[in-house]
DNA sequence: GGACTATTCAAGCACTCAATTGAATACTTG
DNA sequence: CAAGTATTCAATTGAGTGCTTGAATAGTCC
């Protein structure tokens, strides 16, 4: 083989590699990534939900598809889009936990915004598993509602962070609330556990979100019909 | 929490991760990578390695090194750079192997440069580790001979793939040889088992390279006085 | 079949990135 | 301390990216 042609593989493989690269090395689209480990979403709703343009979003979208990090599928006058492969969440995760450990100015910003978060040790997700089958706990799940509905921790509560305020009456009593909302970095549950705490409910949240509670294969459920046509 | 702030963390925090994806979106960074995961290396070195010039591959550390995935340490007159962590590995893993599985093309491309490819299977690394406890079995490193001195699978032989023309009396007899190299994209073991089997030798690839099987926890070892003054 | 609408495409702007070249820095070694 | 060298910095070029705006497409739904 001669050497040109190792430097036209090497230059292609490579490539290819670093189109998934170029995929995760946008802030949106990380977002997108993060919205999307959710559950399936159609084009408005996720504009909606990152504060971005339609335009915008869509473009991203495709530079997702193009890496095969999302599939597309066209539900009456929405197209849907969703993760590709269990694996997508695992470079997600292995990206997130990499920055984690190796980038302390994470840690910063989320004390700078919310304070509070390191005065109560998150509960783990086995922590979680265990209690969930021995004790009675009450577990929150603070996401917006179609995420609950798209799939949720099985036998977690609805409760929306943005509802919060004028529903706390309704939250269940018990030993202690765990709220839960779509990952570690994610301020929802955070906000919860302060608005119940603030009202005298012991509460703490949980170390990470339902997309990893999931790839865990840890028992979730989804709203009946929440999927309409739950296509392949 | 006002909106203005909360676009401002979810800006904050996924610009953090974006600029890891950042180190991942050049071919040529990748490439550094998959080098550095073969042990610690120095600049010059590494250029010539990935035949770039001294200057670009140095910048490409800068943006590795600023994205945390590598360190770098003085020794003597050169500096010599390593990944930061095992979790850079398991990224670039992750990464590789979404990679294999989502993009199509892979497979095409690695037929076209080595059409021999995929007329034998390749040895599973766990199928490799219980022959090297059971029979006998011969192993060749055919990476360059600084790869398998910085470390290289316990038992293995060093034989470049450049010095197999001449040194193929050299290989010693067995029931079969299993030659392997940087990770499952590198073509030297390819090239190898080709040579070997045109000399009538039984040969067959492994199916990954060096750092997958370190990062198996399976037996490794160093040459002794290799890595010099192996610091911390 | 025609009106409607969710989504995508296209063009344009400011900005960032990759690679080259040549010079500067920092360190060792005699 | 002076010479020498490995590495990094700085400046430049051309290509590529992110976001906006306005129009086009391709479907539904009545």
């Amino acid at each position: 083989m001669r050497k040109a042609q190792r430097e036209a593989y090497k230059a292609r493989l490579f490539g290819q590699f670093a189109q998934i690269g170029r995929a995760l090395a946008g802030a949106r689209r990380l977002e997108l990534l993060e919205l999307l480990a959710q559950g399936e979403r159609g084009v408005e709703e996720l504009a909606r939900a990152s504060g971005m343009s339609v335009a915008n979003t869509s473009q991203h979208l495709q530079v997702l598809r193009q890496a095969r990090l999302v599939e597309a599928r066209k539900q009456g006058l929405h197209v849907r889009y969703r993760l590709a492969d269990e694996k997508v969440f695992a470079l997600w995760q292995a990206l997130r936990d990499l920055g984690r450990d190796r980038l302390a100015e994470l840690d910063r910003l989320a004390a700078e915004f919310f304070q509070e978060r390191h005065e109560f040790e998150p509960v783990t997700m086995a922590e979680l598993r265990r209690r969930l089958k021995e004790e009675r706990v009450v577990v929150l799940d603070v996401r917006p509602e179609e995420e609950y509905a798209a799939g949720h921790i099985a036998g977690a509560v609805s409760l929306p962070v943005e509802e919060m305020p004028r529903r706390l009456p309704e939250v269940p009593r018990g030993p202690e609330v765990v709220a839960y909302c779509r990952g570690p970095w994610c301020l929802l549950a955070d906000q919860a556990v302060h608005e119940l705490r603030g009202a005298g409910i012991p509460a703490r949240r949980l170390e990470a979100g339902f997309p990893d509670w999931k790839a865990k294969r840890y028992p979730v459920e989804a709203e009946a019909g929440a999927g309409k046509t739950e296509q392949r």
